[in-house]
DNA sequence: CGTGCGGTTGATGTAAATCAACCCATGTGG
DNA sequence: CCACATGGGTTGATTTACATCAACCGCACG
């Protein structure tokens, strides 16, 4: 799936009225954090871009990679792993939609780690050249842009803090309120109860956790009716048990966070 | 200490011969991911600066402060880190001398973690807008500082991996493998050894372990050879054996990993 | 010459891992 | 339409890596 992404046809029609609409998720996401004027928006919105439609469980890129386009993610889940010398594998960020998912090839050489789908999910494709172009011409998406960057860097610094600090029932609950918190950000309104589309094996990778001791924590959420499950079917309930849970605190997520 | 640094005189006085030598070791960690010409170098040496001489043990910056200048670790050692509920710490980045230590106040309000000397330690504090001018002036300067904040996520995604995957002796051996390779990138020539100024405690928050364990841990590296211990001394001694212990991979660091 | 911080050591406790079944829904091919 | 394979999910028994608790040590320093 990656090689899919590359040969990106460099003389790409410009965006189209459905186009627009399209990369609307993306500039609500970045006014969760940072103010655009109206051309700004427009113009982010304009972008040319290559539709794509991918599976659950695509790769996207892949560690050691180069990658020379830039996917934003539309619809779906997605997140960035890496893999340790036993085999052992961790997630290290997850993507909503509305997020860019690979900034940083703009500047590095190779993939310091996979990323992958998690569910089906719709990429736009962005020739960098196009971004390249954007960036120069709109100091406001520029900053935009990287102050995406950094909020990113952010949940990394908290993830570390919930990984090495705190036990399996308060991580998971972080991270459940965390999700929440993310997907209320992009959402025209905000979701009623949020549905969580992943494995009690990707939770485990996600939160340095065995899928067995997933289950066990799950059950123990339920039971506190943080939580609620159907099948397979995870969703949150009262996000106030949750946030009791974990202590939680979402400064960190900088939300409308952007100085000057 | 962090109420120190606030008041920067804004009409500082431009850098002195002296103070261009103060800076260099800053141009040497930026030139181990980017090419800069000679007059970048120049710009970066002779950028106004106030220097401060901080005990170990100082605060930098709190969480929820806002900064409002920009400091570069000239000499000993810092570290970013965030507490959890419980009283439990977590350090989330380590750094060392030649790195820049909050390029993110720039861009967001609030800090989201505080930052502290672990040593004695020399800051080079610059104004923003001196900082602001020059990356305006000169984009290549603009791109490695941007690189540097990739870097720096890409270490802290390598230590979830580590924090989340990996056994305690393991963990410690790749941090030590880490702290070596990062040494020696700014390193007028390479050491033969690595002195590690940090204690059993800041090493157990720094790998979400106890300090109890990472006494024991630390024995057992050192009855492997990876290590020596006199004292309260710690020196790295053969970073083949700690490689193997970690299955130590550096391509997350992207030495003089600019594309483009 | 105490005092305190960092380090060391042993005994004990425990959260989470591991091991091993088994269940159930879904999908698939015969 | 049923046989069966498959990928989660669930559950209990057992093990283990690391935490916790509690001393004690020894150097540095005021």
């Amino acid at each position: 799936m990656s090689r899919d992404l590359s040969p990106i046809v460099p003389d790409m029609a410009p965006a189209t009225i459905a186009d627009i609409e399209r990369l609307d998720i993306v500039v609500r996401k970045l006014l969760g954090h940072s103010r655009l004027e109206s051309d700004d928006r427009d113009a982010l919105r304009s972008l040319p871009h290559d539709l794509r439609r991918l599976e659950a469980g695509d790769y996207i890129l892949r560690e050691g990679e180069r990658s020379d386009c830039c996917p934003l993610l539309l619809s779906g889940f997605a997140y960035r792993h890496k893999l340790a010398a036993d085999g052992g594998r961790q997630i290290v960020a997850l993507k909503i939609p509305g997020d860019a998912l690979d900034l940083q090839s703009l500047f590095l050489r190779v993939a310091d780690h996979n990323l992958q789908t998690l569910t089906p999910a719709e990429l736009a494709i962005v020739p960098i050249a196009a971004l390249e172009a954007l960036v120069k011409a709109r100091p406001a998406v520029a900053r935009a842009l990287l102050v995406d960057i950094l909020i990113e860097a952010s949940i990394g610094r908290e993830w570390l803090l919930n990984i090495g600090r705190r036990n399996a029932l308060a991580r998971l609950a972080h991270f459940l309120c965390e999700l929440t918190y993310r997907m209320h950000q992009t959402a025209l309104e905000p979701p009623a109860r949020i549905d969580v589309p992943i494995t009690q094996e990707q939770l485990a990778d996600l939160l340095g956790l065995t899928p067995v001791h997933i289950n066990r924590t799950l059950k123990t959420l339920e039971g506190a009716g943080a939580i609620e499950r159907s099948g397979r079917r995870l969703t949150i309930g009262q996000i106030d048990v949750l946030h009791r849970i974990a202590d939680y605190s979402d400064i960190y997520l900088h939300r409308g966070a952007q100085s000057a």
